[in-house]
RNA sequence: GCCCUCGUAGCUCAGCGGAUAGAGCACCGGCCUCCGAAGCCGGUGGCGCAGGUUCGAUUCCUGCCGGGGGCACCA
């Protein structure tokens, strides 16, 4: 099934090409009518005629064989209005399909890099964003059809864990251990980076205890393995609360590429790229250079012999073309680590490891800030637990509960809360373009009020009751739909454009897009909804305008969906 | 100093080179004997500044102003 997009613009692009080959016709959604051709100026322009006139000959050249018809609006533009049969017979299809109209093609290996929380210390906010917006992504793409491969890049090895591990040996593995396993990082964390400034011997024995690490002691490395278990277990625990699919499988941390790291250091020497500065084996890219002009390294191993991230990010970036088949990596990483991600590309580029078929992208994302538009910081100045957040929308979301003389009681409730905390975070998180830094603000993101995740689960769940006062199962039967009035018209189209909506979230990486379109359907349904009697209305109507509730309400609940929120059936 | 990014209504945000720049919140005024008022309808209110490209610029380019970030051994 092609989409009304596409199958609009098969028909109008070939008297475009007759014009002139290969002229844009500038399809657009349209508020003036369903779409409208913008490209007809610009023609008109290189073919040195009249607008109207080229206009008016396009208008008899395009041929639409009942789909739209057409009329020359204003200096030149045309406006598209869809028939009645064409929306009818789109509808019907899309009825009897399971992707509503957006179409599968299962062609290439995408590898989704996201969350990447550090062991041994607390999740916050930021890892919020990466988290939430590379799950949306991996749902989108899966849903697109391709082969998609999650890698959490979790930072579970270099200098700090010297200082974790003597913490550790200091607490006792038991306290330790206890510590851990409440999700205590902060603590942890804190008293190890206290003690490493304030006694010089506990920063005698840290240093030493990376020694033994990167040599491979097995006693380190089992008090290091008992860090990234605990840690493991506690990041489980966060992405079963936020519903993110993301599992233990899928975490190749830094310490998983260890083994990898001298080659990539002599294949790069091989190819006769390294060079040594100040001791420090470095690339220098071309392009970049540092506060004095002066070319800027990527520095690959330290001189210290310890290899950075770059080495680390290089390797997993080798294995991952390799051993995965990447044909697109998408690194789900905040917004200071452009220019290191864009070394590291070019690096790989230059190295034979990136071929020009596969792409990188750093899928970057703004700041955190509170509601001063200060980064998100609690009073004392820490990050954020991003359990301590989830936790308290959920207890927002129980209180509005409770407030609203709800049927649903006990762990049904319970649940419910937790699916509205979900949805109020993560639509917030999602329903602003990546790039700006975001405002995180409870209170506004619980409201239930206007353009929120509880929003569109209302909406969804009101539709779901119009079904329970059925009496049996609804099955559609529909022959078409008469389509009378404009609300239902304007929901109709609503309905058609989810492929358009998603595509070009997927392609621009932009869950925003897809927040838009379904807070844009939920208010044309709503409209609807208010204007158009659906229970009281008499056969066929009736059954046609259940089959525009049923048609939104799936609709709203994939679109949700691929944005890993949840679309209960009541609320 | 160089690079990246953002600047749209009082606040939080959409806006794919097109016609009169859209929402939500807040504020004001309406709508529950009628499928769920977490809703609907109406009102008030805006593109940082200056150039340029273009038939047409919030959108693209340049410069400036303002916020945020990055720029060699932490990841």
């Amino acid at each position: 099934m092609t989409s009304t997009y596409h199958a609009l613009l098969a028909r109008v692009q070939p008297a475009f090409d007759a014009l002139l080959a290969g002229a844009d016709p500038v399809l657009r959604p349209s508020e003036r009518s369903d779409y409208q051709l913008n490209g007809v100026m610009a023609l008109a322009k290189s073919l040195g005629r009249s607008p109207r006139d080229v206009a008016d000959q396009l208008l008899s050249d395009i041929q639409l064989d009942g789909i739209a018809t057409l009329e020359v609006a204003g200096p030149g533009f045309i406006n598209v209005t869809l028939t009645t049969e064409f929306i009818q017979s789109h509808l019907l299809s899309t009825l009897d399909d399971p992707r509503l109209g957006v179409e599968s093609r299962p062609t290439q290996t995408v590898v989704i890099d996201y969350s990447a929380p550090n062991v041994a210390k607390e999740m916050h906010v930021g890892h919020l964003r990466s988290t939430v917006i590379g799950d949306a992504l991996r749902r989108m793409n899966e849903f697109a059809g391709f082969r998609v491969i999650a890698r959490n890049h979790v930072g579970d090895w270099g200098t700090p864990f010297g200082m974790l591990i003597e913490h550790l040996i200091d607490l006792g593995e038991a306290q330790a251990v206890a510590s851990l396993s409440i999700g205590d990082l902060n603590t942890f964390y804190r008293s190890a980076r206290t003690k490493f400034e304030a006694d010089d011997e506990f920063k005698d024995r840290s240093r030493q205890r990376v020694v033994s690490l990167q040599a491979g002691e097995l006693e380190t490395l089992r008090l290091w393995e008992i860090l990234v278990n605990q840690s493991v277990a506690y990041f489980d625990e966060v992405y079963a609360k936020l519903n993110v699919e993301l599992t233990a499988e899928e975490i190749f941390g830094e310490s998983f590429y260890n083994d990898q790291l001298d080659s990539v250091v002599s294949d790069l020497d091989s190819a006769g790229l390294i060079e040594d500065s100040d001791g420090a084996l470095c690339v220098f890219p071309p392009g970049f250079t540092n506060r004095d002009g002066e070319p800027l390294p990527l520095i690959i191993r330290k001189r210290d012999e310890g290899y950075g991230y770059a080495a680390t990010d290089l390797a997993a970036l080798r294995d991952r073309v390799d051993l995965l088949g990447a044909d697109e990596i998408l690194y789900v990483v905040g917004a200071p680590q452009a220019q290191h991600l864009s070394m590291v590309f070019a690096t790989a580029r230059l190295a034979g490891w990136l071929p020009e078929r596969v792409t990188c992208e750093h899928v970057a994302f703004g700041n955190v800030l509170d509601r001063s538009r200060k980064m998100f910081k609690s009073r004392e100045g820490e990050s954020v637990k991003l359990v301590s957040l989830i936790d308290s929308a959920v207890e927002r979301a129980e209180h509005a509960l409770s407030e609203r003389d709800s049927s649903i009681s006990g762990d049904d409730r319970r649940t419910l809360a937790l699916q509205i905390a979900r949805a109020a975070i993560k639509y917030s998180d999602l329903s602003t373009e990546r790039q700006r830094d975001y405002v995180f603000d409870l209170e506004r993101m619980i409201a239930f009020e206007g353009d929120t995740g509880p929003y569109l689960a209302y909406a969804h769940a009101r539709i779901r009751s119009i079904f329970r006062r059925l009496d049996a199962p609804w099955e559609p039967s529909v022959n078409g739909f008469s389509l009378l009035t404009e609300p239902e018209r304007s929901l109709a189209l609503g309905l058609l454009s989810l492929p358009e909506a998603f595509e070009s979230a997927l392609q621009l990486r932009a869950p925003h897009k897809l927040c838009t379109y379904l807070f844009d359907l939920a208010q044309r349904f709503t409209a609807f909804y208010e204007a158009c009697p659906v229970l009281k209305a008499p056969e066929p109507l009736r059954e046609e305008r259940l089959a525009l509730c049923e048609l939104t309400a799936k609709t709203l609940a994939l679109g949700l969906d691929l944005l890993g929120i949840e679309a209960p059936q009541q609320m």
